[in-house]
DNA sequence: CGTGGGACTTGGATTGATGTCC
DNA sequence: GGACATCAATCCAAGTCCCACG
């Protein structure tokens, strides 16, 4: 799919790590300790219900269940260091309302149109204490998924053929075609294992009669399934005002019954409640299962998660849930087991959610223990790289990679069960060449593997003599097929770091690598020019971080359309320019002949005309150039995963930048936290 | 130790809504 | 107001990491 878009260059900041371990400044023994302490207390610590006898009124109840959140121990305050401790009353004065209450006046505007403003009282997570006792909530109350609506049978006319012979088709055996019919553009429907898969699972929905017949996929035709929906799409992009109005309130009522939750005390916004319709699996990459049958999820098949007290969600008439259980070590709402895979997919809470927003924080939080440790721990790495132990060196070698180019840790899949990715673990010696010299560099490593989503990481990186070395012996008397790190594993190199620091695993060096990054580019970077020069200063410092992690991305289908329109538009700009400096300097020419008031208003009529396009065209100048940067490079998934915020929120504070230009509103929901708490001179 | 299940984060693509330009 | 481009929301697959179990 996505194979070829390698990146030739090395990325960014290749010098500026692995190579300052001359700084000793790790004179701290981690005070910050014991961050993770749940882990050592399994008690089943069963949280009380002490007025759980009469349903009715759960408002009630679970307004008093703040109040048994465990007290702050010791062992965390160093979380909350972040200022606001003098809140600390104000808030708990707040705590004795029901903070969940919507204020909504619904205005009627003169045109008619109903102006609904809400004004939600904000909750302040970030100011509150955490569980310590590894429970997630204590009350949890919501209505249940929203399943996906039933299987509508085609209208008559619309035929299905085989061997071209019109055939009708049984209700289950037309659905599943018409999951086929409705991918007949893409690609997918083209490839072997796809058609292989989806004719398998589909023959299990046929009649014995429908499998008789149908034996050969080649003869079906689907074309007119395939012009049926997409007269629909079509039809729907059509519909008038008021019929869309009609979809989006309806949109709107279920998303205000279905989504939304109440947990502890407050009412949050659930990320999926939707069950996933049933279809062709679409695997990424080579997947070995791509076509398969996703089977519709009936409430049969759901685990309702939910607290004892609550009103607990009915399922559909006539129907019942797997299990209702009440577990609030976990966060989840509802869960079902998928066919595909077999795993599980659940519902839990969105981004902006408590739940969510302080795992987010803590995370940033070990990413930056790790920053007053990185030097200690590249130091020893580098002393493995001597080790008489081969699992050793290996260990050294490959956390190198990791901290260096930012991989992946790289667990191992099953064969066959999925597409053939690697991480930096489950490399094997096919991915890597080596090259003594290479140009005019040394000791030369070329990656070229399938990652995650099977993203293909191309890179050359001179690494050091000793690194280069290793790796020539971790190849000897090897295949092309074998593990090039064979005495390691996720959980061996996991196992270590968490010696090294509490909480570090593979993935923390990502995050820190990231923010450390996007901070230092920053402050390189950042210009003391326009707002829009400063936000292409830090759309750029985010692009080096969306290389550094290879976060890549097909480029978008109008990429060349859209660029050329945009340079029409800068051509376009630039001969105005010229004819208005011409009119500049006619005006001047003018003023100097008749010295009057008049021409030397026109005068300046002229000069800020002049001003104005030059500041349209640099502005069009910018978009061109961060526009063509960011062609195969995708910014999102960095700036939502692995950016502390904080850096971001302190930069616009700092050089006056509104924040809007950086977040939209989702992403400034998510990061409420960090928008509230961190200063201009946050570091990270 | 290895293995598999479970919970949760990370990821690019697709879809749908909104903005912009003529 | 409609065609097109852009952006945000949604979707759901694919990772990471932890833990229980044998």
């Amino acid at each position: 799919m996505s194979g070829d878009h390698g990146r030739g260059d090395s990325q960014v900041n290749s010098g500026s790590k692995g190579s300052d371990t001359h700084k000793h400044k790790d004179k701290h023994k981690d005070k910050e300790h014991r961050h993770k302490d749940h882990k050592k207390d399994k008690e089943r610590e069963k949280f009380k219900h002490s007025n759980s006898e009469h349903k009715e009124h759960s408002e009630k109840k679970h307004r008093d269940k703040d109040k048994e959140r465990l007290k702050h121990s010791d062992s965390s305050s160093d979380k909350h260091r972040e200022k606001h401790k003098d809140r600390d009353k104000e808030k708990r004065r707040e705590e004795k309302g029901i903070k969940h209450k919507k204020k909504i006046k619904d205005k009627k505007g003169t045109d008619g149109k109903k102006v609904k403003k809400e004004e939600e009282e904000k909750w302040k997570w970030w100011e509150e204490e955490r569980y310590t006792d590894g429970s997630k909530w204590r009350f949890l109350e919501h209505k249940g998924p929203v399943f996906a609506p039933p299987y509508e049978p085609l209208p008559d006319k619309v035929k299905f053929y085989y061997d071209g012979k019109p055939m009708k088709l049984s209700a289950s055996a037309e659905e599943v075609a018409t999951f086929f019919a409705k991918m007949l553009d893409h690609e997918y429907t083209t490839k072997d294992i796809f058609r292989k898969n989806f004719f398998k699972d589909w023959r299990k929905e046929m009649t014995s009669e429908e499998k008789s017949v149908i034996t050969d996929l080649n003869k079906c035709d689907f074309s007119e399934m395939s012009e049926y929906f997409k007269a629909q799409s079509e039809a729907r992009k059509q519909m008038s005002k008021e019929e869309k109005q009609k979809i989006k309130e309806e949109n709107e009522r279920l998303l205000q019954e279905y989504g939304f939750c109440i947990m502890d005390n407050h009412k949050e916004r659930i990320g999926n409640f939707r069950i996933e319709p049933p279809g062709l699996f679409r695997g990424r990459g080579d997947h070995p299962k791509m076509g398969m049958l996703k089977r519709r999820i009936r409430p049969e098949d759901i685990i309702i998660n939910c607290s004892k007290d609550s009103k607990h969600p009915k399922p559909p008439p006539g129907t019942k849930w797997k299990e209702v259980r009440h577990d609030n070590k976990v966060t989840w709402l509802a869960s079902w087991t998928e066919n595909i895979q077999g795993s599980i997919k659940y519902i839990m809470l969105n981004p902006s959610s408590r739940i969510k927003g302080e795992k987010d924080w803590q995370k940033y939080e070990t990413a930056r223990r790790l920053k007053k440790c990185v030097d200690r721990i590249r130091a020893q790495y580098r002393e493995d790289w001597k080790s008489k132990e081969m699992r050793i060196r290996q260990r050294a070698v490959a956390l190198y990679f990791i901290d260096k180019l930012a991989l992946r840790a790289g667990n191992e899949k099953e064969e066959g069960e999925t597409a053939d990715t690697v991480g930096c673990c489950s490399l094997r010696v096919e991915h890597i060449k080596l090259y003594p010299k290479l140009d005019d560099q040394e000791y030369v490593v070329e990656f070229d593997f399938l990652g995650k989503d099977s993203i293909r990481y191309y890179n050359k990186i001179p690494v050091e003599k000793r690194v280069f070395k290793n790796l020539q012996l971790f190849l000897e008397n090897k295949q092309p097929e074998d593990d090039l790190f064979d005495r390691l594993n996720t959980s061996i190199l996991n196992k270590h770091l968490q010696e090294l620091m509490d909480g570090l695993t593979a993935k923390v060096f990502r995050t820190y690598n990231a923010s450390i990054t996007l901070q230092q580019q920053l402050k390189e970077l950042t210009s003391d020019d326009s707002i829009p020069a400063k936000i292409l200063s830090y759309n750029r410092a985010n692009r080096a971080v969306a290389i550094l992690c290879n976060h890549q991305r097909a480029p978008p289908k109008t990429f060349e359309k859209s660029m050329q329109n945009l340079q029409n538009k800068i051509d376009e700009k630039q001969t105005q320019l010229s004819a208005a400096r011409k009119q500049l300097k006619a005006a001047k020419a003018d003023h100097k002949a008749s010295h009057d008031d008049k021409s030397k208003k026109a005068v300046e009529v002229k000069r800020k005309a002049v001003q104005r396009i030059e500041e349209q065209l640099m502005k069009l100048q910018v978009q061109a150039t961060d526009r063509e940067e960011n062609k195969q490079i995708a910014l999102g998934t960095s700036k939502l995963n692995y950016l502390d915020p904080r850096i971001s929120v302190a930069w616009c504070k700092k050089f006056g930048i509104p924040i809007e230009k950086i977040y939209n509103k989702t992403q400034r929901e998510k990061f409420a936290w960090a928008i509230d708490m961190a200063d201009k001179d946050y570091e990270f």
